[in-house]
DNA sequence: CTTTGATTTAGAATTATTCTAATTATAATT
DNA sequence: AATTATAATTAGAATAATTCTAAATCAAAG
């Protein structure tokens, strides 16, 4: 685990927002200020691939990146604001469903959140 | 209704694997030889807003575009392949958690497929 | 130390998608 | 039908996110 890795997999974990790679880079650079983004990318990739942190793609916007899932997203149709929620764990009853050998889940609520459900 | 969203609607309705917007223009241009890519993201931008049809952003590849939804997907981790599966209809249980207001839900269920699992 | 292999850097390259302006088609009005 | 207005399409440039490539640096192992 390099010096970096660990850094971006901490901001990450701490983060409450769901933050983009480049918000991620920005961060980093406050305290490594010679990084470069495609380390951050490289990371990103690698931290996820080995399952330690989660990737969102988005709709029209770049990924964002999240903590390791044990909760659910709420996403702004209208202006794409993201906000965590936990619905009950569904992994049981997906297992029942399709056997062993489900990984893990995504699920994203679409709604109106209240400042866009005033317009 | 234009002549070219509807037939691109048709594209995406009628097919079952999860079309990118090159391969929905690439279909559409068999017939419509003229056609040029902006048409196609506008139009499936416009039946998007609509909800004629459903956006699947992706990992890592260009989003994929599926009839309106009353299924979910079921997405190989490791080749990225998307099936159709359909598991129960969720949004009653949703909104006693949320009040109204839920517009849909987006569930992904991420495994390994035989393929994969072979390896 | 020296070698080997992985990580990082810099910046070019790629890819998907959007934007701009000009053109064409469609619909509405005289 | 002719004229105007509105919307859709085109071509191609532009943008934005991400990846790639090659060189440079770092870290670990001998």
């Amino acid at each position: 685990m390099t010096r970096y890795a660990k850094q971006i997999l901490e901001l990450v974990n701490q983060s409450k927002s769901h933050m983009t790679a480049e918000q991620i880079y920005l961060e980093l650079k406050k305290t490594e200020s010679k990084v470069v983004q495609a380390t951050v990318y490289n990371n990103l990739n690698v931290l996820c691939q080995e399952g330690q942190i989660w990737r969102l793609p988005m709709e029209g916007s770049p990924d964002r990146y999240d903590k390791i899932r044990k909760h659910d997203h709420l996403v702004c149709k209208r202006c794409g604001a993201i906000s965590d929620i936990t619905f009950d764990d569904m992994t049981k009853d997906l297992e029942e469903q399709l056997g062993e050998g489900i990984v893990s889940y995504d699920l994203r609520v679409f709604y109106l959140c209240p400042k866009c459900r005033e317009k």
